[in-house]
DNA sequence: CAAAAATTTATATACGTATACACTTAATTT
DNA sequence: AAATTAAGTGTATACGTATATAAATTTTTG
């Protein structure tokens, strides 16, 4: 009994050489039927093959990252697993890793900064042939350290960092304007905005289109009207509650942001207040329930399946240096979906 | 310039020796900084801490897994990544192996019984620690093998498989026949069951209970009422098309599962029928759209992240050995919350 | 102050795989 | 038939880490 048998001697699993000897072969036959080396023959190969079959042989993804210095797997780090917005980009983003004989891993973070440094600290010593980051805290310095830092590619989804990096993102800045703009043609001019944070791009951009379009419509800036912060539906909640029951309640509200939009629409049930006839509403990236709501509700929606297909393209082309070094960044469009949760501002 | 110094040369990250030699330390003293060793001085500590941050060095978690046979991983495989609350499962799952210094990877196969294989396979062959499956076939003899000759612990979720494996389910059956108690309560005779496939638990214990409900209240069973086949929200769709356009459509509706009752409600709205008054309806598994819906829906609920919670918790027990080794099944309750899309059923 | 004990550091090796290289045998060419 | 080529297989080794064992150093003790 030689001294690396120790699949025969009952320790731990099988391994290339317990295989190796089970076929009555060198290990190296087992690695070329493994890797599909074309120079082995038929006998041989079915020789190993029942071999592995019978010890219930699978090759170490360890040791082969080891030697080969690749892992074939992209990791995702993504804020909050339970949205399903984000559920969909990491859809999109799987099936492009999957096309690409990726395994694809995905990771959340909570929105907590520590976990999310943990998380790129892990995908890097795990050796990750890339990553694509969806970070919840774009104004970290800590973080735009570790991200230059990182020994592997990294694409980031939909935020705006400080220097050059590869990224996919998508346009809110004209679509919150477009929202505002079609609130403003029907007549409204106090426009209430619930936003998330402002360090973040969704929330940054759709209040600069709301600003600007309510400026170049020559509408003063109520800035008590705007309630930005938090991505959460209970922000959009007591936002809304907050705002309806001032002194002088917006006409129109825009929820820029999923979990907003709900919490937007359980407080304006709870208010009892009628969409559109209290109040005209707008929302985004919650197609389920505004398709469904009574009355059914205009939408800023953009194709997160999309987004994380292109997160994954631009990422896996980075890999393989089939495009050239200059970093891309691309800009997915939005669009504004109109339902009848709109109606003219009534007079008086 | 010896063999190994790889990092010098510029060939690859730095590794252990790299570090040792900066630091004008034995590799041993690196290794036992990583990973706390007690003894070590405070000076060689800080010394090999410095070089560490000089050379952006990380451990390889690659050989780190090879040396000892451990990964401190946990795979989790999930149908459909885009599912909410598979998401919410995610997150519970998540929490509990963070706690417990597990990376949770999560993978999904989209109900793709062949990248369900590969996805076990993956996940031996990374030795990940355990591995959390929720099938979308539970009644594939293939998969069965594949889980039986699994060489590290799983925790099967919410499925039903012909032989003894630890798992965490959920409560359908009661809950089923409570939801459609409620229905024959209101007087309704003819009620209509569209399930997702009977070869998953929520689709195979609903119907049952459906089943065992109207036959213990004497109500003779019509076929045709119950629509079984698919989780999927186009199902829910056009078989609620179908019943409510028949010629002796039903007068109350359960659509057991989230997508499928996004999609009867779809339905009903393109039908234009009224909950409650032309239709009684109950739904499953959907809190965000039942709570928001006019008239806000008597639904089915359970709690995802608990399942997911305790799922890894049990996986995490089986890992350490913290419990016998006898099978666990552990089942959790669902809990129907009654709203007002339910209505006595009008005479004549 | 020598010796024993405790602490810290170093040497050597194994984990499981892939590959460069050498080797054997069979097939082809001259 | 000898020489060349091709096809298939085997030997030896490196990847980066953790640990057993040994060695060196410091501290404690009689």
């Amino acid at each position: 009994m030689t001294k690396k048998d120790n699949h025969s001697r009952g320790l731990g699993r099988p391994t290339m050489n317990d295989v190796a000897k089970t076929a009555g072969v060198s290990p190296v036959s087992v690695s070329r039927v493994i890797n599909n080396h074309p120079s082995v023959k038929e006998g041989t190969k079915t020789l190993v093959r029942n071999a592995m079959q019978k010890l219930g042989y699978f090759p170490n993804a360890a040791a082969q990252a080891m030697r080969t210095n690749k892992t074939d797997t992209i990791g995702v780090i993504i804020t909050d697993i339970a949205n399903s917005a984000n559920g969909h980009i990491l859809q999109g983003a799987e099936e492009v890793c999957n096309n690409a004989d990726k395994l694809m891993i995905a990771t959340s973070s909570g929105f907590d900064i520590n976990r999310e440094s943990q998380l790129i600290d892990h995908m890097q010593r795990r050796r990750v042939d890339g990553i694509i980051l969806q970070t919840g805290h774009e104004e970290s310095e800590e973080l735009h350290q570790m991200i230059k830092n990182c020994t592997v590619p990294i694409v980031v989804l939909d935020r705006d960092l400080p220097f050059e990096i590869d990224s996919v993102k998508c346009e809110h800045y004209h679509a919150a304007r477009e929202a505002v703009g079609l609130l403003i043609s029907l007549g409204h001019r106090r426009i209430g905005m619930i936003a998330a944070e402002m360090t973040t791009r969704p929330g940054h951009d759709r209040v600069k289109g709301y600003r600007d379009e309510l400026e170049s419509a020559n509408i003063p800036l109520d800035e008590t009207l705007i309630r930005a912060g938090s991505h959460l539906s209970e922000h959009g909640y007591h936002e809304t509650i907050s705002l309806l029951s001032s002194d002088n309640p917006p006409t129109a509200l825009f929820a820029g942001g999923n979990h907003l939009q709900i919490g937007a629409l359980k407080a304006i049930k709870a208010l009892n207040k009628k969409i559109p006839d209290d109040l005209s509403f707008i929302g985004a990236d919650e197609a389920t329930v505004s398709a469904l709501y009574t009355p059914p509700i205009t939408t800023i929606n953009r194709d997160m399946r999309l987004l994380g297909k292109k997160a994954a393209e631009l990422l896996l082309s980075r890999i393989n240096k089939s495009i050239s070094d200059e970093v891309r960044n691309t800009l997915l469009p939005s669009e504004v979906i109109l339902r009848s949760s709109c109606a003219l501002l009534k007079k008086g």
